[in-house]
DNA sequence: GTGAAAGCGCTAACAA
DNA sequence: TTGTTAGCGCTTTCAC
């Protein structure tokens, strides 16, 4: 077996088919001006030498760097990761992005980066300047930050928002949080719960105001009184907790609890265990994410599936469309999430609440 | 706010230092033969214009690239991603992988290969040539690939084998799985349990062997008969059921079971639920992996944990340091697993099995 | 100890 | 339609 220690460059290859390196170099990028007839034989040589691009030197000639970053949080990720709970978020998302990026040669590099401001500023910076992504994917909290937009902006990288709504510069995804919030409410009114109660995300996340905008909305539809309902956790556990005690210690306690994500959704299962409230008997529950976890309690609860992967890949499409001049849509793109019902709702006991 | 249209280059930091370039390029990398005063003067540019190497120049002009590459099986780890289980593996690596590589600079690409042994040597090459990575990971059932070792010393790239007792080139890391089987027989031993069953893991991956050989070594210095009690799984869950139903429908089954993954361990459990077989009443259960899914069943299972994140962080620092021209060591590293207790495990039904 | 030169593999702008 | 010429930002020689 040949050590071939000198990988082989566009050189070669144009040595191997007889033309010049701009021509290979057309071949490659799929430009036109070029004949049928080069472009096979250009082909037929990157073929036989097992010829493949070097990034960095295609980003170095001031193209593409067929790099795509994500930035996630850094605390919330690790906190994920390290509770071995199950991270569907980074899971989900490498799932979409990276079998999409695969398609088309390119490669999905998972930042994290610091909630605070001016933290955001130089790690941002230094993955540009470090990386030259062609393009960026903004996650929760971090999807409608004008800081992390405008210096994608003025270093002319494409990028989308998951989780905004927001107009503007950047590709805007969302999974309609209000729909999905309003999905799970009526699902509860249908099945005759008059007191639904619902645990809201932390306020930097845009997508809580959604998320309880949609059960408000519903709830007025529908004619029934919020007071007393409503309670804020920041997507832990222990704010869960407190959120859950809140609702069930009133004077008039929920008879349904929508919860804004897994792990308070999990709280809330356990309070009520511990005050010998019967899920699904006493208390309906549903929650948001649908995070593995969520499948293997007892019961496995409701949830609003999010379809992360899928809005990761759609990301991912447009930024190389852009990327490629081709045209992309305008408005912000919806990818409905849905509520998968499992064995944690039921009617109230008495039929009403 | 300026518009930097322009990214700051070494050339400005040189200008701004009032140095050449060169010196600006030996500051950034540490290298001597530089007056502290001249490298203050550099540095006190460099953290003024915020510079920032691109990885890409200087992955061109013949040095590091930055980038680590960690080589998962494609097939398993999308379907583990797909059945949304927690995807402990990639996780964890993601965990201890990138956490450790951010402190050094570099970044880690997940990177997505067949098993077959044709594409794996057109997958790695088109990677090989596109990113030119410092170091690649190897993970099970890739450790021990010759063909892939071959290519990565072919191109004089670092490479750690996760999962590998093999000598030969390469960093090989283990998590001693002999030693963590015979934790676990050993545990079941000392609850008096003597027909321990043992569900293995398909052959293509070594440490498959290494468990099974743990649990007999146990087995026979114990003085136990292992008649009947082995039965061999692909790690799919369905495999699992077979295997479980082999053990427990035979003339004279098992009253504890190890089981080689957790998929396998749940498929067993399920087994015994629906023969009626109480767990740990009648049946001791103990899992591999520990992945999140293991904490949530009914009883939650005794697991061996497995520091995926560790050692992967571990095989990101060797190869670092082997890169840096510092001193690595020779024999395998070993980091051990433990075995985690949880309720799953208890005598057997009369004392004695 | 420092600097000037050449070149890494590729693409953009131009010329033919 | 094709080829030629400059760079891109950095690191490596090898002088000084």
């Amino acid at each position: 077996m040949a050590r071939k220690k000198q990988s082989i460059t566009i050189k070669h290859v144009a040595a191997d088919a007889g033309v010049s390196l701009q021509t290979v170099s057309r071949v490659i990028n799929n430009e036109p001006n070029v004949r049928p007839e080069m472009k096979a034989r250009v082909q037929a040589a990157i073929e036989k030498l097992g010829y493949v691009p070097s990034i960095a030197a295609q980003r170095m000639g001031g193209s593409r760097s067929y790099l795509i970053l994500t930035l996630n949080d850094r605390d919330r990720t690790i906190a994920d990761w390290r509770e071995r709970q199950g991270t569907d978020w980074v899971d989900q998302m490498m799932l979409g992005g990276m079998l999409k990026c695969a398609e088309y040669g390119y490669r999905l590099i998972v930042e994290l980066v610091d909630t605070h401001s001016d933290h955001i500023v130089r790690e941002l910076s230094a993955a540009i300047a470090a990386l030259r992504p062609d393009g960026v994917i903004l996650t929760p909290p971090h999807s409608d930050n004008p800081v992390i937009a405008q210096m994608l902006i003025d270093h002319h990288i494409s990028f989308a928002r998951i989780g905004s709504l927001a107009e503007g510069p950047g590709f805007a995804l969302t999974m309609d949080d209000e729909r999905a919030a309003r999905l799970a409410t009526e699902h509860l009114i249908k099945l005759r719960h008059r007191r639904i109660g619902f645990i809201a995300g932390p306020s930097d996340y845009a997508l809580s105001g959604w998320r309880t905008a949609g059960w408000r909305a519903t709830m007025k539809s529908a004619r029934l009184d919020i007071e007393g309902l409503l309670a804020e956790g920041d997507f832990s556990s222990a704010s869960g907790r407190l959120a859950a005690a809140q609702l069930l210690d009133g004077p008039s306690p929920p008879t349904a609890i929508i919860a804004s994500n897994d792990r308070m959704a999990l709280a809330t299962l356990e309070v009520a265990r511990e005050r010998g409230i019967e899920v699904p008997g006493d208390l309906s529950l549903i929650s948001f994410d649908d995070a593995p976890i969520v499948r293997q309690t007892h019961p496995p609860l409701a949830a609003v599936n999010q379809p992360i992967a899928e809005v990761t890949a759609r990301a991912v499409e447009l930024i190389i469309d852009e990327r490629a001049g081709r045209p992309t849509p305008d408005g912000p793109i919806v990818v409905e999430a849905s509520l998968v019902l499992r064995s944690s709702t039921a009617p109230p006991r008495g039929g009403t609440g």
